[in-house]
DNA sequence: CGGAAAGGTGTAAATAGTACACAATTGTAG
DNA sequence: CTACAATTGTGTACTATTTACACCTTTCCG
């Protein structure tokens, strides 16, 4: 264990100062929109995955580097979607880290928002935190600093993001059904939307493959399963879906 | 004049380290579409108009201060599009630079661009520069450090923002014609565009107030006068225009 | 083996987008 | 002063996309 001036000069020496890196991580499961968050027993209030960069670290790893520290995986769709950078948005009114020079300095934050399988992640609590674990978008706690502002930024940026790119992969399971996946809209931009005509959109811009399986067990007609077609979802990806001039 | 000295210890006290912003500000003119730059006289390539952040100055407001330093124009369209943060991203070749503690530092540039009305811009060269002054997107001159991939997103971002917002206002003059309009549209975009569509689709977006009086003086038919419909208009920039789900 | 709940599929109507042509105005050249 | 060239204004038929909507099938359960 550290002293507490060894932990300020250790933060000091690796970290570029004054500029932090927020995670906000979406899963889905059980038809439910999920964020991973986390919390320290000294607080009420819950914290957004974060950390910051190494003195020469690209911002893009060091985002990837916070993400697998807290989920344990890698190689997941994750986006820059907005800097936070009033003067004002990091006090932090925790005593712990009162005198602590490295935290009582201004942050200016990255905003990420990741796009991950549920079932992948296992929530790890960082060096500040007892828990880290999913929330649901409809039962939210209550936030530290500005990260309701920051969460409600990267699920802005993400409806917006519906619209001209494909997002299923990075949220699915490697097989889904179409209710499935519909779901996961429906609950993403919270609105019903009519089976008929999702299903035929979103197989209008041939980034799934319906495969032979069907899904047994469930209490009524089994739904075929559906994968996504890689290369055409990485080309919608890149392209844009469709719209526009 | 100060000393060298004195200049270094005048930029660590006052901006951020590690923070720099970088302005991408487009304007119209004459049917083309501009970008301003800057140039020393020391060096052939020219960058981007940028600056720093003052120790208790939110971000935006670093951006509009940049933006009117460089202009003398305020409360325009300026948007953050992305942050730029590759370790080697800054490394300054310049001699001046060479020894200076501010400069030689690791800094990570917010993205900021701009929409602006041409005529309203005095372009004002910054401390390091003799030239400051409007550049046709097709006719560039060679960028520094990475302003070329700055510049780049930048384009890319206002091509995507097309889709989903009104962009005129803020390059266009108070008044002007229909075919001015999609000449701008054209020029962004870089194709042409059929002139009773756009028409359609733009009067569609209800955004403009066709004026009565007409642009005598060219050697042709007098086109009608447009304005933007400020209400309406700023009503689109919120709610988007169209599409998606 | 009948019923409840969910999934699979098609079609008609409305809307939006595309392609395209002719008439009117203005300055210029003869 | 007139014919011409260039540009603007405007409308319509055709096509594609989006929307709204209904019936049949499968599966489990009681």
């Amino acid at each position: 264990m550290l002293t507490k001036e060894q932990l300020d000069d250790h933060w000091e020496k690796i970290y570029l100062n004054h500029i932090s890196i927020d995670c906000v991580v979406f899963g889905f499961h059980e038809g439910q929109l999920k964020v991973l968050m986390l919390k320290s027993n000294n607080e009420e209030a819950w914290y957004l995955p974060g950390g910051f960069v190494l003195k020469e670290e690209p911002i893009e790893e060091a985002a990837n580097r916070i993400l697998k520290e807290r989920t344990g995986i890698d190689e997941v769709f994750l986006r820059q979607f907005h800097v936070f950078g009033d003067p004002d948005r990091s006090k932090f009114h925790n005593e712990i880290y009162k005198d602590n020079s490295f935290f009582n300095q201004r942050f200016i934050s990255i905003g990420y928002y990741a796009l991950v399988d549920f079932v992948d992640v296992t929530p790890m609590p960082d060096a500040f935190s007892e828990l880290c674990t999913w929330r649901d978008l409809d039962d939210l706690p209550a936030f530290q600093l500005d990260h309701e502002h920051i969460f409600r930024t990267a699920l802005d940026t993400l409806r917006l993001q519906l619209n001209y790119q494909p997002i299923g992969y990075s949220l699915m399971p490697q097989q889904f059904t179409m209710p499935e996946l519909q779901k996961l809209y429906e609950t993403i931009l919270d609105k019903k939307l009519d089976r008929r005509n999702f299903q035929r959109r979103i197989l209008g811009f041939g980034i799934l493959n319906k495969l032979e399986e069907t899904r047994k067990g469930g209490a009524h007609k089994a739904p075929y399963l559906y994968s996504f077609n890689l290369e055409n979802y990485r080309a919608a990806l890149k392209e844009g879906l469709q719209g526009g001039w």
